[in-house]
DNA sequence: AAAAATTTTTAGACAAGGCTAAATTAATCA
DNA sequence: TGATTAATTTAGCCTTGTCTAAAAATTTTT
């Protein structure tokens, strides 16, 4: 039985290894944790230890296979927790992830199968993100692309955000964008990685902090 | 916010207090949270410096106002949560109270009332137990009685059950009692307060410690 | 009203997870 | 290549919640 702590760093490496393809750093991993690198140390030991990650000093880390299996069942838990408080309890797609955050760490394995029938197995969760099954596996879903990757004149309607932060979603609902909605590039600014685009007859410039995030499907 | 583990003392204080009446003893709390009654000490000093209960060296502790309606917070969350997995999930009703000591520590007023009004605000759990409301008011219901009050001949039906173990459910499984099952006492045995019902048909003889736990409407 | 038994508290220790500051190793640059 | 900088680990301390053993207070018995 993992600690809510344990699960939460499984998961922090789950999500850096998808991205990059290296062995973790501490350092990065304590960023992503916000935690200090000698926290990591410690915890990256005792994952070592119990044959979730592989760990050498000043080398990182990565899953095991074991590890990975676990850190794709916490996923799976949070996404489908995640449909559940949207499509049955009526929260909004920027509520939920703090709930889930809490819900992802509920043991009980018949909870969660049953809660994915209930749900009608799900593929996707609501920002887009692939649902694991009971076996770990989900599908590589139609190539989407950060919005930062479309050229000029290009259109494309949005299929997944980055799931996470609160701030972001304030913003995007601001704007009101969600799934589906359709963008089209107006301008590139090159010097600042900036993109003009229109959406919802109204035009505006993201930062390429934001047009990372969206991720879209061309058409 | 409160730690799991001071939610699951103010949860067992509050229990106590419900039968009984008096002041909670450090031994009789120890009992009841399965721990050492130095660690109950410890945590009574910590729930009375925060304010949750009144506490007085060797004089025991009570919960304050302000801790009887955490208490019902948590036992109102507890309560739902077993109605959602027996309704929505199809779950027997002694599986779901594992479950729901771990749902009922999810920390989400919005979450908690969103998911009464999903269920149709019930009035009470799987074991016939009330479910506070928002304000932590409940109905105080259909004056039932162990089936242990019971006199020979007297016939009744099942409304409710001692919600906890799970080997007292296995038992009550094996002999296919349930909510609205009728049970007619038979022979009542002074010696060992021991019971002779007929359920289903079926004669069956119940220990004190069964019969305490079984509660019933005359009928 | 002592003595004995029981209950409760205190003292000291431990494991988990975190932090700061110092030491060590690795990487980069002159 | 050596010196400097950056990354990482170690050492030592803290908090929470638990435990055991010993001390103190309360209750019960004689
Ligand atoms: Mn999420
Ligand atoms: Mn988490
Ligand atoms: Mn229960
Ligand atoms: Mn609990």
């Amino acid at each position: 039985m993992l600690t809510q702590s344990e699960e939460n760093y499984l998961k922090a490496i789950y999500a850096l290894s998808e991205t990059g393809g290296e062995a973790i750093s501490t350092n990065l991993l304590a960023e992503k944790m916000a935690t200090k690198p000698s926290s990591v140390t410690d915890m990256v030991k005792k994952l070592s230890d119990k044959g979730f990650i592989s760990y050498q000093k000043y080398q990182g880390c990565d899953l095991t296979v074991i590890g990975k299996k676990i850190a794709l069942e916490i996923i799976r838990k949070h996404r489908l927790w995640e449909v559940f408080l949207v499509e049955k309890l009526n929260f909004g797609w920027e509520e939920v992830h703090e709930i889930a955050e809490q819900l992802e760490h509920i043991q009980s394995p018949k909870l969660t199968d049953h809660l994915e029938e209930y749900l009608g197995f799900p593929k996707v969760d609501p920002h887009g993100d692939p649902i694991p099954d009971k076996n770990g596996l989900f599908e590589v879903l139609n190539k989407s692309i950060p919005l930062s990757e479309l050229n000029v004149a290009e259109k494309g309607i949005v299929i997944g955000v980055e799931d996470g932060s609160s701030d972001f979603f304030q913003f995007l609902k601001r704007y009101n964008i969600g799934l589906g909605t359709e963008i089209i590039v107006a301008e590139k600014f090159s010097f600042d990685q900036s993109v003009l685009v229109k959406v919802n007859h109204t035009e505006i410039s993201f930062s390429s902090l934001v047009s990372n995030k969206i991720f879209i499907q061309k058409r």
